[in-house]
DNA sequence: GCATTTTGCGCAAACGATTGCATGCGCCAC
DNA sequence: GTGGCGCATGCAATCGTTTGCGCAAAATGC
């Protein structure tokens, strides 16, 4: 294997002084080094084929230009676009990430925030899930740069990105109510994941808004983020409150597992069931029928996270903002129709 | 933010040298140091939450316990799960990876080995996709660590790990041969992509085995693995060889854009043309009708790639097979039926 | 009980870059 | 002509580990 060219090296090929090298390269170094020696020494380095060794650089200036990206799973569909959004912001800057996935395990995540420690990243960002989790809170408060995806947080400063699940949660509903929907249920996510609690929570206030009862409308959570799980649940809906004809689901995966309920059950949707979903995960637009759902601007996401993360890391922490809220957008397909019965259903039919 | 515990500090305590401290908690050494004074040392740095600083050991030791992971774009979702592979024979051995997407661009692929290099990657794990591309071959050429994934490489010793994509696409043909298709067109994939030729390879291979004559048989190639070029390609296909029975696709993508089409101009699938797919991405079981595809264990040959780099690092280079060939096996849903005509379909109807 | 091997630990030099301080040079102004 | 200022460069310390070398003490052998 081919040794490394030093700084030592391309020094004592010019018979110049190791720091002299190192300044002519610096990066920022004023205009000054617009001067022909330094000019000289650019070129004799690139030459030479010189690559500065980041790792030493790291040791020496606390600093390893290396940002840590926690998530909970990166087979998930959801986080490929972030980390994408990420890296979009942070290559540019010389930056590079170090995904972990942590399983949604408290126990991992404790694990993983020493690996990355251990790493010297510059700051973590944290595509949270679990509603709470005191570890990356803990890393937080010694005033470790964090930023976090996803979750609000709220006893403390750290800045979060988050997308505007109500406004979208609402957004559904909105429809589902326009189509004269109102036995509506929710399939809600898991109550550990903060985006679970926040969907179901915004689907009560919708309820409230359009003047339905949410005490009145069944609420069916879910374990976990899944097709099983959303077929499960699906069938206990159904169970419970025969009278639904819609279910507006916490995310897309679970209402595809209602519409595989529903099928299997000769429920056709959206005649007899309209079924709603959240993410907008790519290939919906392939089943049958498309489902009518949110769209989240993951990729978007991801930069903006990394944008407030240099800003902190540029020492501009008191100015990165608090809150960020990505706005979100109704995508309608096909899964939508007035509920079977409905006075305009019965026109129509 | 609070500092750090060192070496330096747990020594100071305990009123060592910093090198018996090291030398206590170096994993390996020996049962030696089960005394108890590396006990007590051992005990203390715990207590003291001393981490090791794996930057400057990287720095001393020359080697980072980093890998870095070359793929064209995470957002594909052939590569999350090739990652997660990677990862999970990495993490138990205290590596981690540093994930980079090249976008396919030989340019960036250029550009991103120089960032992985001056980050002192271990090694590099190359999911490639270019049929030809020389950047990663002059990095293994220098003796650097390099393991490829879904490509073959020839005129090297790099090993390599791919999925046994001749015997895959065999299968499918021979389950389209055995429904009666004697009118088979192929939807290749881009001509500049490893798996593109492959799968043609493969493809034209199978049909003299079936003792059609593969000149006979269309191929459309395809520019991108994209649903739109499979629309577009299947457009063609149906265009120049309207006999055409059944579309065998390079991917999975393609076979969606394929069925798209058909069902745009409405052609049944199965019933008057069948189609097939590559790779068994997820939520394709979703889909109707079911796309027949072959499934790859994208896991399993991101953790063989992920040892064999390993074992590379641990001196044993002669020891890596050069090739590991991962078997693949048929995933029959209802995409393929017997052609519109023939004779069983006549006795049938 | 003495010679020899083993063991345990301290010392200091790396690894490759960055950076505060010192030095020396040229240049300008008075 | 000399004092002072600025600029470029060199010197050396530093970041936190690891590790070869050497010395002393302990363990072993006969």
């Amino acid at each position: 294997m081919k040794k490394r060219v030093t700084l030592k090296d391309v020094a004592a090929k010019l018979g110049v002084h190791t720091s002299t090298v190192s300044r002519a390269l610096g990066l920022s170094n004023e205009a000054a080094k617009s001067s022909e020696a330094a000019m000289r020494i650019r070129e004799r380095a690139a030459q030479m084929g010189y690559r500065p060794n980041r790792v030493a650089a790291g040791l020496r200036k606390q600093r390893t230009m290396t940002i840590g990206v926690m998530l909970p799973d990166i087979t998930n569909t959801l986080f490929p676009p972030i980390v994408r959004g990420i890296e979009s912001v942070l290559e540019p800057r010389g930056y590079v990430s170090m995904i972990v996935n942590t399983d949604s395990s408290a126990e991992r995540e404790r694990q993983l925030v020493d690996v990355l420690h251990e790493r010297g990243v510059d700051g973590i960002i944290h595509a949270a899930v679990l509603s709470s989790d005191p570890t990356i809170l803990d890393v937080a408060a010694t005033g470790f740069p964090v930023v976090t995806l996803n979750r609000k947080i709220d006893g403390s400063n750290v800045p979060y990105v988050i997308n505007d699940e109500t406004f979208g949660i609402r957004s559904v509903f909105a429809l589902l109510h326009s189509f004269g929907h109102r036995h509506i249920a929710h399939l809600a996510g898991p109550a550990d994941l903060s985006t679970g609690q926040l969907r179901l929570a915004a689907f009560q206030r919708s309820a409230r808004e359009f003047g339905l009862e949410p005490n009145a409308l069944v609420v069916e959570p879910s374990l976990r983020f899944d097709e099983g799980e959303g077929r499960r649940a699906a069938a206990a809906i159904h169970a419970r409150a025969p009278e639904t004809t819609a279910v507006l689901c916490a995310n897309d995966r679970l209402a595809l597992g209602a519409l595989q309920h529903f099928q299997s059950v000769g429920i056709d949707c959206p005649q007899s069931m309209s079924i709603t979903g959240f993410n907008d995960m790519p290939l919906l637009e392939m089943i049958k029928p498309g489902l009518t759902t949110v769209r989240v601007q993951q990729f978007r996401a991801g930069a903006k996270a990394a944008s407030l993360m240099l800003e902190m890391l540029d020492g501009a922490s008191d100015a990165v903002p608090h809150e960020t809220i990505l706005p979100v957008h109704l995508v309608q397909r096909e899964s939508v129709a007035r509920p079977r019965g409905s006075v305009e259903q019965r026109l129509a039919g």
